[in-house]
RNA sequence: GCUGGCGUGGCGCAAUCGGUAGCGCACCUGUCUUGUAAACAGGUGGUUGAGAGUUCGAGUCUCUUCGCCAGCUCCA
């Protein structure tokens, strides 16, 4: 009779016999696939202790997931050393909805060789090998890895930095003890083993077949563009197969959603390749979009106490040093014009001339604050592979304004900011955010000014973002070189999230430009600067609403609002009639008056996304009536012609979604 | 910028081993037009992103270049 321990399982206590695993509490539940001892993560293959506190982590958990995702990693990496004897191991950690590893290969992977290596895959995972952990010593580790370079690099490089090493290198080293993850077939041999901190699943065979290769990239090792670039292949993992293809299915959404897509079926927009990379033209009906919301935010800029103001896209380049764009981010704008012997650049930034309206004259407290607003197109030479449709341009119109404040009043604008940014947001559909506090890190030359400037910014901005009882994520280096912002990261139908307004607090420009005000004891005093973009730029929130809304726009913004089909020839001019009253009251229709038959009109017009489709036939027309075809494909039939204007206009005023 | 993949009429696609560039939608013309996602017939349109090379012959092979997509890096 071996001694007994006593353990606490899911809050009650068990006496077990000695040297019972973490995996025999758990026997019989195929779910379980790692436990938490003590708070720590450990192998069902872990022994338990007298005293131990265990619970039973599940697959379809957060760690679970991440667990499953990295054993997964570990059968890739396996998998690719069998098919690329020459591969070297670089990292290999699970992410979000998936997982990566890093290869240093001769040739890098083609899209087939992810077919071979999925295959290569499945059959090690119907190997049913076990994850075993195996404690080493650095020198043991060294030497056992003398032919994989990378991990020798993490070896070196382990406890406290390791996360800082490289995203994700943690999970191969480790703070605490090294230590390597053998693969062990059913006949106790070793297929493979890595250099891993672990925990993993106890079996291949949890893996199923509920798992897929995605893509393979390079990706600079230790992310930076100085180290070499290594072949990264992405998967996915999931607890069944049924999870995996609602997974893929949700990425056909996002794909059927994808602006680019929309934009050319929809006439939207397009990107001439005449023009240049990252430059879209506006095509009348995405033009009808840009203007009303343009239209829309100008309003409530001026109902927000801003004023409209004007400036040029180009400027002698002294501007930008005076600003300081120039030092600190010349890469990002394109390079000087050579005008009668003086350089011009086109602007990155409409702040600077924003500073000589706020300059041209004597400014008094009164006046403060004095806000100024304006759509501001602006020119960034982004680098060519981050171009991305409408979401990253070189041309962005940008409803860029600057409150001029005092110190003491900087609080209260930016808190009147963000309930602005908010509200407007909230007006197109997007209710669901979180914000961003981006900061200045150690990397400090990268940001100007001292470091009470910055505390002393930081705290205004943080106070008031904790206030708005958002939820709210640090992200330290993420701030201007000027000083911190806050950001709104809005989420869109299908959960995704993107970066759309940003608050700023500068007090850098004020003083390079010099700018003061004459306060009321009759010292000059400096002002603040607050930086705010609403949209952030007005072509990359035309894409996010455009995927938000899947091309199916509220009325207000919809570039047709009402189509009218009649049902035959005959009542094209009755229900031209209707037409002609909404179009008296500024709804955009038109009249599908083609030689088409009805049933294919209803295709186009259900095609097209307009969010009313009027049809009058026989029936309509002896009641005074029309009937309405909204875009999920039910109907009202006879309506009388006065309800349905009023309707119509009822749903634009109120910027309905229907 | 880096790595890889991909570029065929406006859009979506086809073309075996290198052997006369096809199809659907859209568009044009005509006939048609009665209740909620495709009437019928005929027709216009491409030299295969661009340039060079290999070959008797290139959409298919090679090189250069432009562009798109994905990832990395970057994002004032």
């Amino acid at each position: 009779m071996s001694a007994q321990i006593t353990v606490t399982v899911a809050g009650s206590e068990r006496s077990v016999a000695e040297q019972t695993t973490a995996g025999e509490l758990f026997e019989g539940d195929r779910t379980v696939v790692v436990a938490r001892v003590n708070g720590q993560l450990r192998d069902l293959f872990h022994v338990l202790a007298d005293g131990d506190v265990v619970e039973a982590v599940t697959v379809d958990s957060e760690d679970g997931l991440a667990v499953l995702r990295h054993s997964t990693a570990h059968v890739l990496a396996q998998a690719v050393q069998q098919l690329r004897a020459d591969a070297k191991l670089g990292i290999g950690p699970p992410i979000r909805d998936g997982f990566y590893y890093d290869f240093d290969v001769e040739t890098p992977f083609h899209p087939d060789d992810l077919k071979a290596l999925e295959k290569a895959m499945q059959k090690i995972i119907n190997e049913g090998q076990t994850f075993a952990r195996r404690v080493v010593t650095d020198a043991e580790a060294l030497e056992e890895l003398a032919h994989e370079p990378y991990k020798c690099e993490l070896v070196g490089l382990k406890g406290g930095n390791a996360e800082e090493a490289a995203e994700g290198a943690g999970v191969e080293v480790g703070a605490g003890e090294l230590t390597i993850y053998d693969n062990v077939r059913r006949d106790g041999t070793r297929a493979w083993g890595d250099l891993c901190r672990g925990p993993h699943i106890p079996n291949t065979k949890l893996i199923g077949n509920a798992f897929k290769l995605m893509r393979s990239a390079a990706a600079y090792w230790r992310g930076s563009e100085k180290n070499p670039q290594l072949q990264r292949v992405y998967g996915t993992a999931w607890p069944t197969k049924d999870d995996l293809k609602a997974y893929l299915d949700r990425l056909a959404e996002a794909e059927r959603r994808d602006h680019r897509r929309l934009g050319a079926e929809l006439d939207l927009f397009s990107f001439p390749t005449e023009l240049g990379p990252g430059l879209p033209v506006f095509h009348p009906k995405g033009g009808v979009l840009k203007r009303e919301m343009e239209d829309y935010v100008r309003a409530r800029h001026i109902e927000e106490g801003f004023q409209y103001v004007g400036t040029p896209h180009i400027s002698k380049e002294e501007l930008f040093f005076t600003s300081g764009h120039l030092p600190y981010y010349s890469q990002g704008m394109f390079p000087a014009m050579d005008v009668d012997g003086q350089h011009y650049r086109l602007k990155a930034m409409s702040c600077p001339m924003h500073n000589l309206i706020y300059k041209a004259r004597q400014r008094s407290y009164r006046e403060l604050p004095l806000r100024l607003f304006e759509f501001g197109t602006v020119y960034r030479d982004e680098k060519s592979g981050v171009l991305q449709g409408l979401t990253r341009v070189r041309m962005i119109t940008q409803d860029d304004s600057h409150s001029y404040v005092t110190k003491e009043t900087a609080g209260a604008e930016v808190k009147h900011l963000l309930d602005f940014v908010l509200g407007l947001l909230k007006d197109f559909g997007l209710d669901d955010y979180y914000l961003e506090l981006s900061t200045r890190d150690d990397a400090k030359d990268k940001f100007i000014g001292s470091d009470e400037q910055w505390a002393a910014a930081t705290k205004v901005l943080e106070e008031v973002a904790t206030a708005s009882g958002l939820d709210l994520v640090p992200d330290p280096g993420g701030a201007a070189y000027y000083g911190p912002k806050i950001s709104v990261q809005a989420r869109d139908a299908i959960g995704r999230t993107w970066q759309m307004s940003t608050i700023q607090y500068d007090f850098n420009q004020p003083e390079r430009f010099g700018l003061e005000y004459q306060a009321a004891d009759g010292s000059r005093e400096q002002p603040v600067m607050i930086h705010s973009a609403k949209f952030g730029s007005i072509e990359r929130f035309i894409g996010v609403l455009t995927e938000h809304y899947a091309g199916a726009f509220p009325v207000w913004l919809s570039p047709v609002q009402v189509l009218g089909v009649p049902v035959a020839e005959d009542y094209a001019d009755y229900l031209g009639e209707v037409l002609d009253r909404l179009k008296a009251k500024g709804v955009r229709v038109e009249l599908d008056d083609s030689d088409d038959r009805f049933p294919k009109k209803i295709r186009n017009a259900s095609k097209s996304k307009v969010p009313f489709t009027l049809i009058a036939g026989e029936e309509d027309r002896a009641a005074g009536a029309v009937s309405f075809r909204f875009r999920d494909g039910s109907q009202k039939n006879g309506v009388p012609i006065d309800d349905a204007i009023d309707e119509i206009v009822a749903a634009i005023e109120s910027r309905a979604q229907v």
